[in-house]
DNA sequence: CCAATCTTTGGAAGCCCTTCCACAAGAATC
DNA sequence: GATTCTTGTGGAAGGGCTTCCAAAGATTGG
């Protein structure tokens, strides 16, 4: 491999005019820059990448802490990312994070010391406190879907996304609404369930306790197909005290809900109308109705944030918060509704 | 940020001390090695990576190269690629592709100079002759979805799936069976297609060309949605011709399928049966028989592979081919298909 | 008690760059 | 013709580590 010395030898100049022709220094004379490059491409060199680091102080990458067991959401999130990043030369080093509180541990042993030039967490937790201790110094930290006063967070309103998932099936007439739900655990889930019941008090409705069906699965929260179809089990098994709606609180889920009411021998919409949460990509195939969020959108614009945030380290902390949009399919029970849209569009913004 | 330096003054010993402790060196005595431990850790010190990749050679990171634009098929991979990387403190970059066949840009501009120890490859093809042109010298490659005689791959076995598939529909009864491909610039459909044609012939049966109908999308190769809706169009459109089942070439087409079947008023399996490709997310949901691909394994044996070969670099190449697995459901006529189970199992390995 | 060996240690050299200072050579100014 | 600017250029220093060599102490054996 060849080393900016052997390029300047060969070139007859200095390492230090090597140096300024890769970097674009401007007072290098054509035709010196014209005899190094031709050299460099003989030689096939490119400046070591670790060795430049090292010298300018800077990494040239981006490290994204992301929870890896999962789908559809996080990939729309990488390729925003990806795409917000796009021609910047950045490399995209991934951390996945197998459990959204391990946070601590990949940063105590990765992030530290110069490792990246910027940092993004996905959907984990930041611990109020421990932000000091584990974060480098200076580095700048930009949030996706979660929020933390101190760092640029890109975050969706859940509690708003629920309120107009259950206002569309009030909208629809339905009086009995039940809501199923994952794991309270979560954050997400209990900002859902407090929107539903936001909107079914706005609209003096009664929130029956036993048709609010929370999971205790602990995998991924119980935002996972089988506590959708166990949940729902769980309705049908009281045949005739059913809601005829049920807010569900994500699309896997709503997916076992449908095997559940489908192998009940039952009918969405005729028997219950269903709502989910994410527009998955399954969910324009289930007909699904649901609560899109802008994943692709939080990924590229959380990744622009921190490419100007390293540029300039002195702006303050921005919190975007984005509004899910309600797209209706068939299973909500409206009746000539299209199947949705092929790729996402743009969400609504607030902020 | 504190340096080796820092750490040696303070604790009073040298820096080649602080760096074999930090290198689990054996010949330090137990007193200094505590000593400097907890100097190091009061100052919250951690080795700088680029100056330890500097210095050692390495960088402790494996690049992986992916086309950005698609879904499960390369997330299930790249939680394999994780998984086989656990616990070995490598990180993992990633370079999205936006077309299999811009590897070599990407290449020239990031793998030439030691950025990463090895080089992970989904789904690209590896122009035979550009091979030494851009690949770095003495870094191991692995492939992954492709085969390439120079290198360990691992790929799935399309002709064998697409026999398996179709044989599976003779064994229905059917006799009149088509083919919907992606488009034929893909490596991949060319086989499935070969693979369609050798399972017919080997049972005597006809293949009527007009029942080979192929995409001419250039959008992921013909591999979506669309071509599968519109391709089914064109086979509903002569009714009276119309083969009795049909061999998909991927899910996301047959997923198109369906809904032209459903449309047009007819149903699967009764007027038409289906058999897909991939078995993605999606296939459980639609009750669809497809061929399963072992994603997540192809990605972690293709890591562990890949460490594999770092620590020996002089190991033969290797190629391993996937057989995939037929999964049976609804949607290709058998009566009482389960809806297949929920996680994937491994898939049938061959050599 | 001395030579031989082993264990532990310090620190220079080297990894490959960027950046800054110094300086040469020609151009512009008076 | 002497002085000041400009434009290009060379290369030392520095970035933070690993590794190797030399050496100091400790231990062993005869």
């Amino acid at each position: 491999m060849a080393t900016i010395y052997d390029i300047a030898k060969e070139a007859r100049v200095g390492i230090g005019t090597v140096s300024r022709v890769f970097n674009n220094h401007p007072s290098v004379s054509d035709d010196t820059k014209k005899r190094v490059l031709r050299v460099a491409n003989r030689l096939k060199y490119q400046p070591h990448p670790y060795a430049r680091g090292l010298a300018r102080k800077r990494t040239n990458s981006i490290l994204a802490f992301i929870p890896f067991f999962s789908t559809f959401f996080f990939v729309e999130v990488l390729r925003g990312v990806q795409a917000g990043l796009h021609d910047l030369e950045f490399d995209l080093i991934l951390y996945g994070v197998n459990h959204p509180d391990h946070v601590e541990n990949s940063l105590k042993r990765n992030a530290l010391r110069g490792r990246g030039d910027g940092l993004l967490f996905c959907s984990m937790r930041i611990p109020d406190d421990s932000e000091k201790e584990y974060l480098p110094e200076n580095v700048p930290v930009v949030l996706i879907d979660t929020v933390h006063p101190s760092f640029d967070s890109f975050y969706i309103d859940n509690k708003q996304g629920a309120v107009a998932a259950t206002r569309h099936l009030i909208s629809l007439g339905h009086k009995n609404i039940g809501i199923l739900l994952a794991n309270l655990e979560s954050y997400p889930a209990r900002q859902r369930l407090e929107g539903f019941r936001m909107a079914m008090k706005e609209s003096g409705l009664p929130v029956r306790e036993e048709w609010v069906r929370r999971s205790s699965s602990p995998y991924l929260d119980g935002f996972n197909r089988e506590t959708g179809y166990s949940l729902m089990k769980e309705f049908l098994s009281k045949k005739n005290q059913m809601p005829t709606a049920i807010f569900v609180s994500s699309d896997i889920q709503a997916a076992g809900a449908l095997s559940a009411i489908e192998e009940a021998g039952l009918n969405c919409p005729g028997d219950v109308a269903l709502v989910g949460f994410d527009d998955i990509e399954l969910a324009g195939h289930m007909g699904l109705s649901t609560m899109r969020q802008p994943m692709f959108q939080m990924g590229s614009m959380a990744a622009a944030r921190l490419v100007e945030r390293m540029k300039d380290p002195l702006l303050k902390p921005r919190q975007t918060l984005f509004v899910p949009e309600l797209i209706v399919r068939k299973s909500s029970g409206v009746t000539s509704a299209s199947s949705g849209p092929l790729l996402n569009k743009d969400a609504v913004l607030k902020t």
